[in-house]
DNA sequence: AGATGTGAATGAGTTCACAGCT
DNA sequence: AGCTGTGAACTCATTCACATCT
């Protein structure tokens, strides 16, 4: 059984992956599974599944597999997804609102609970269940909100101060959409999410001869 | 001077970023630069920028640093930024009109240029530039639009099946945000964008002992 | 002299292969 | 017998340190 520091992006981003794959078994009706079966039907590596869970404790039983319920329920508490995790969204431009509505709707931990913006003609608008209230608010409508995740999404140029003001008003981790570096406080987990990198990187492949078929 | 298949992934990624810290450096009118300062400016590594720029050739000029303004300028065009690239989008729902209204403003090679549902209620509706179309109209729309990126918005039980329509209407390249495992075709790259999951990772560490100050 | 480009050394992450339970 | 859990082998990525060039 592991520590939460010393655990990668990457096996925490797989214990995703494997909640959301037993989820759709549950559906299914599948009670239980081996490794080499779940990593057969969603193209994932049967030792990697084995690996990952053994980090944080014995999950599966000897000569038989996971049970599907319990495996599901552990990752869930794991991932801290059986807890409420109100979101404060800074920045309600573009991309602001279309998260605002985007993860308003969907998901069951996640909920956008308020908005700031700098722009004084975007202060007072009502968005979904909250009104936009203006940045310098901030420390009062975490407070109030209880929003414990920052979502930035604010021009670059503005993102660290952003940042530093989520941190100082008590949020305890921030999601950053703007493509900017940020300096992090420690304490205060920081993930860049830059759709931009992600367009780019399969842009590059764009370019590529097309004669070659392998 | 490396081919295009053997970059990886996290490589490409940080060239996407290198590019991003020249733009604002070309701004703030600074004609050279040292990976060195690069790397202290904003938070990189010195050694893993020049290895990142030494894998696609001779970029810097020794004793001396890299010209930013060509430096940007082939690393825009090694990306492929600099050819028009339009996107199309299929699942025109909450997150899809998202990113329409996300994608279609702010960003330059990059460009919403179509978007389809299966959903006959929002067949014709105006988004910005276009009219939603039906999703049996791919072949046509990706010919019309001449759309190369396709982005899945879709549902997770629809993504594999989508992924194959844009395969086959001649997309080169998908990005898909829904929460599923697709099988990749060879020859169409597939990045998978979940927001979900990023989500997950930072609630990870809302749970954490706060007695701990290192 | 000074910063790049690069092999060599280190570290992180994945896969293998099998001991150990059920 | 069968599948998990895990050390050991391996592959991939980053960092170091210096030879190379301007």
């Amino acid at each position: 059984m592991q520590d939460r520091e010393e655990t990668s992006p990457l096996t925490l981003n797989r214990l995703s992956v494997y909640l959301r794959c037993l989820r759709t078994l549950q559906q299914d009706g599948v009670r239980r599974i081996a490794s080499q079966e779940l990593a057969d039907r969603y193209l994932l590596s049967a030792s990697q599944i084995r690996k990952d869970l053994a980090h944080f404790g014995e999950f599966g039983i000897r000569g038989v597999g996971y049970d599907v319920d319990e495996l599901a329920r552990r990752l869930s508490s794991l991932l801290g997804l059986d807890d409420d995790h109100p979101i404060l969204i800074v920045g309600m431009g573009n991309l602001g609102s279309a998260l605002a509505h985007y993860l308003g709707f969907n998901h069951g931990a996640f909920r956008v609970v308020a908005g700031v913006d700098r722009d004084p003609e975007k202060v007072g608008r009502q968005m979904g269940s909250f009104t936009i209230r203006p940045v310098a608010d901030l420390p009062t409508v975490v407070r109030e909100s209880g929003a414990e995740i920052g979502v930035l999404a604010v021009p670059a140029a503005a993102a660290q101060e952003n940042y530093d003001a989520l941190v100082a008003a008590g949020v305890k981790a921030v999601l950053n959409f703007a493509p900017a570096r940020i300096k992090e406080r420690p304490g205060v987990p920081l993930k860049d999410v830059d759709l931009r990198i992600q367009l780019e990187e399969v842009a590059f492949f764009l370019g590529r001869d097309e004669t070659e078929t392998d």
